[in-house]
DNA sequence: ATTATCTATAGATCTATAGATAATGC
DNA sequence: ATTATCTATAGATCTATAGATAATGC
């Protein structure tokens, strides 16, 4: 028989149409037979292979967990560049890694970051990649700081900065979108906007203040 | 008989409960059974004084939204001073009014921004409340640009960057506190440090950069 | 033999309402 | 008379499972 790439098929089916479920819908509004319906299997096929409507959404929360913490890593990861620019490439990363996955922040803030329940798990892994991000960051902003190309600052609260302002527009857009004026309907323009002003801000943030 | 200063003890106890229960865990995941058993009422009470679940939870919502649009009303709406006076004040207030209803911008954004059927009543009172306030603040930062006295920025994305700033780490609390090493534990302190970064990088995004 | 699939249904909730009864205000 | 409250239950979902049947791989 004609394989496909994921054994499977109607397994990957489930999960695909579990993603979408679960993404629009979070956990309470989810339906399994939605879900059944959607991927085109029998309601009893989803108990067979995960046996629980738990279960399926866990498989889909731990994906979508681990894309948004690694968005972080991957973004502010590249070495060897002047600290200037391996920020300015960060910000622009993790906005590009956002923009690509825009309904992800919505469903971590719903799912997650209101669930104490499901904090822990979080948790954890933000710490596992934060913390070394941060002392690493934290240390050439000091070094920077020190040869008095850059203004002194926390590297947390840089950090906090930048995740605020590249998460925040892609879970208000919505009822942003009318405030746009001349941008309405023209979503790309209106992001590659807001990409380069959290640059600049980020940029004039670290900017050493003149002395008077 | 004593009458209390609300109307109904029971419906606002309702309501007071439903409040809750709705902030916690949104309309999907709320029940009218616990909202009753909360209440102190019979369950069959919520449908006699509001008919349907549907309707009580439009009452939360809509006073929800209302409280969430005039936050950013009231707090930039001080006129009368200096223009970098008032957004520095604007900015406090604004935090303030967010930091006394913490959980306001996590319900708002599961239940309204992650819901096409009920993007058009936030629209329209989101259009009502910012389309003066942009137009008075681009005047003024453009007076100023004029005058040489600040950079010269679009209205709406300095709004933006001032609401994304002060309202993600709200959202975000729950999982940023392992990060917060020996502020963890001391939420009122990291926020007023979190509040005095927000006035200063918006401080540092209007200042005029010197020119070399 | 094992794995995959279907039909049918149990069992648990949850919202909503019917209908009776008690309290309140003219 | 009207308003408030309670008990009991209808009716609609929804998740999960039992048990039969078909397909697959040694």
């Amino acid at each position: 028989m004609f394989m496909p790439e994921h054994a499977h098929n109607k397994e990957h089916a489930i999960l695909d149409a579990a993603e979408h479920e679960f993404l629009t819908k979070g956990f309470d509004g989810a339906r399994t037979t939605s879900i059944a319906r959607a991927a085109g299997v029998t309601h009893a096929m989803l108990h067979y292979y995960f046996r629980t409507k738990e279960k399926i959404f866990e498989r889909i929360l731990d994906e979508k967990m681990r894309l948004m913490g690694e968005s972080v890593l991957t973004a502010f990861g590249t070495p060897g560049l002047p600290l200037s620019e391996r920020l300015r490439q960060g910000i622009e990363n993790h906005f590009d890694l956002i923009a690509a996955n825009a309904d992800l922040p919505r469903f971590v803030v719903n799912e997650v970051f209101s669930r104490p329940e499901r904090y822990e798990a979080m948790r954890q892994r933000i710490r596992r990649i934060m913390e070394p991000l941060l002392a690493g960051l934290q240390h050439d902003l000091d070094e920077a700081a020190a040869r008095g190309e850059m203004d002194s600052v926390d590297a947390l609260m840089l950090l906090l900065d930048i995740i605020s302002l590249n998460v925040f527009p892609f879970l208000a857009y919505p009822v942003l979108e009318p405030l746009l004026g001349d941008l309405a309907g023209d979503k790309a323009r209106f992001l590659a906007l807001r990409r380069a002003e959290n640059v600049e801000i980020i940029r004039k943030r670290l900017q050493k203040t003149p002395q008077r």
